[in-house]
RNA sequence: GGUCCGGUGGCAGAAUGGUGAUGUAGCGGACUGCAAAUCCGCGAAUGUGGGUUCGAUUCCCGCCCGGACCUCCA
């Protein structure tokens, strides 16, 4: 039994899917420009924890998420590197693949790319202009926000209110200063198709709406992004499909993940704060970047520092080392108090605290417990390595095991200064030592 | 300016109309040749002023502070 908040209602609910035997998700994917950077993957990572989620609840889960490859930005982008627009969004593509994947991010069922859709958004478009809810104007076809009376519900704004405080000059145009843009025409050098509009391009809203009508229906069950991206982008998906579609729910709930912070503000190259997926793996393991993420929930906001991804680091030491000497078997169910913690609107820091406990058991070599935990953690996309590989990989084993035969021996021979000075030595390159009741054991500090 | 969200121990971060999780850091102890790891224990928090209530951190209002959005940023 799952509740969701939804930004529709504003409040949790439970979720109830169209179809229990599909369920239906569509999330905004990137734009693909550059690489993606910390505050894209929050989005990525909240879509994964609810995905994995949905797996274990429902017998199938379709989950659609886009990949915008024509863009003014990548436009402007690709002319800047004097690169085609196509090698600039495969190589992006490429790259946020990766990206995601060593994060364990679970790739969606169905990734649609924008270029490749243009007639479905073309179609969308006519139809829309037949009814009513969009008119031509200078090569442009523009949606009527007028014509929509729930235009703002679901972000929670009036018109006027916008009108009101509205910092943007409107393009003269425009019937209405909300009205925005289904279509544009392309100058020469811009990327374009031919329409009944004239030679152009899409708008940014219409691609969401004509893919997650091709690939999840007229109505689904929840759409995902940003809270950057309630409004204008849901909302404008919205009003485009609900008035193509009439009677149709699009959306029945709509799931908005808070800011991510860096250091404390809003990321921004100028401020030396901003930084790629890329440039935190070069510096960190995958796996504390996503506890760092799981260690809030989706809907606040998030401040990365480094002193957090070191925190992450050590409590993945404790937990890798209760899997270790807890003995963890795979296969087992997640533990329940875990599970809950998910389904009461994915509240990942409650289901971390409930690891702890099992840690301790297993810790005591409880191995249900371990194999409890090892479970849990999989179900958040953690534990993606042994215990063996998170302390000892990468490093040139009989080397050391050498090294601890010498102090063992000095040991014996109570020469404790020159044990000592193995284990500063072992130390120095990243080495620490555990003497055990077992003997001594290795791993990377 | 408009709309919205949030302010919980040193830090991070749950929950709740009635004794405020968990982690991390700190401190003390056990264990250890010394460490590391582990275990035991300790101290430590609801921005502020009102209101409703037997009781408010939780609900309502004001204020202060932070953040987001306001036409293409996850």
């Amino acid at each position: 039994m799952l509740r969701l908040h939804d930004t529709h209602a504003r409040e949790k609910r439970q979720f109830t899917p169209l179809d229990p035997q599909n369920v239906r998700v569509y999330f905004c994917g990137p734009t693909v420009y550059d690489r993606a950077h910390l505050g894209n993957l929050r989005a990525m990572m909240c879509a994964d924890i609810l995905v994995r989620l949905l797996r274990v609840l429902y017998p199938q889960v379709t989950y659609a998420r886009n990949v915008t490859d024509v863009d003014d930005k990548i436009t402007a982008r690709a002319r800047e590197n004097g690169e085609d627009i196509s090698a600039l969004t495969a190589r992006t593509t490429e790259a946020f693949h990766e990206d995601l994947a060593s994060l364990g991010i679970l790739p969606p069922d169905i990734e649609p790319r924008a270029t490749h859709h243009i007639p479905e958004m073309l179609e969308m478009i006519g139809r829309l202009i037949e009814n009513g809810h969009a008119y031509e104007a200078e090569g442009h076809v523009l949606f009527a926000v007028r014509n929509f009376p729930s235009y703002g519900e679901l972000s929670g704004r009036s018109l006027d209110d916008m009108i009101a405080g509205a910092r943007v000059e409107v393009a003269p145009y425009k019937r209405d200063p909300g009205d925005f843009v289904l279509w544009k025409p392309s100058a020469p050098d811009q990327p374009g198709w031919d329409s009944p509009y004239g030679r152009g391009r899409p708008g940014w809203h219409i691609e969401c709406s004509a893919m997650s009508h091709r690939y999840l229906g007229e109505s689904f069950d929840i759409h995902g992004g940003g809270d950057d991206l309630l409004f204008p982008h849901h909302e404008n998906e919205r009003a485009q499909s609900l008035c193509c579609y009439p009677g149709s729910k699009f959306a029945t709930h709509w799931l908005h993940n808070g800011m991510l912070l860096s250091n404390g503000e809003k990321m921004s190259k100028s401020l030396g704060n901003f930084f790629t997926i890329r440039e935190v793996l070069e510096k960190s393991p995958a796996e504390p970047l996503r506890l760092l993420y799981l260690g809030a929930h989706y809907r606040s906001t998030l401040d990365f520092t480094w002193d957090k991804l070191e925190e992450a680091r050590r409590i993945l030491d404790r937990l890798y080392r209760a899997l270790e000497r807890g003995d963890a078997q795979q296969e087992a169910n997640v533990p329940a108090t875990v599970l809950d913690a998910l389904c009461d609107d994915l509240n990942t820091p409650l289901a971390i605290a409930a690891l702890h406990p099992l840690a301790d058991a297993a810790m005591q070599g409880d191995q249900e417990a371990a194999s409890g935990l090892l479970a849990a953690g999989k179900q958040l996309g953690l534990f993606q390595v042994s215990p063996a590989e998170w302390f000892r990989s990468g490093v040139d084993a009989s080397a050391i095991e050498a090294l601890i035969e010498e102090r063992l021996a000095a040991r014996k021979a109570r020469n404790f200064a020159r044990a000592d000075e193995i284990r500063n030595q072992l130390a120095a390159d990243g080495i620490t030592l555990e003497d055990g009741p077992g003997g001594t054991t290795w791993r990377k500090a």
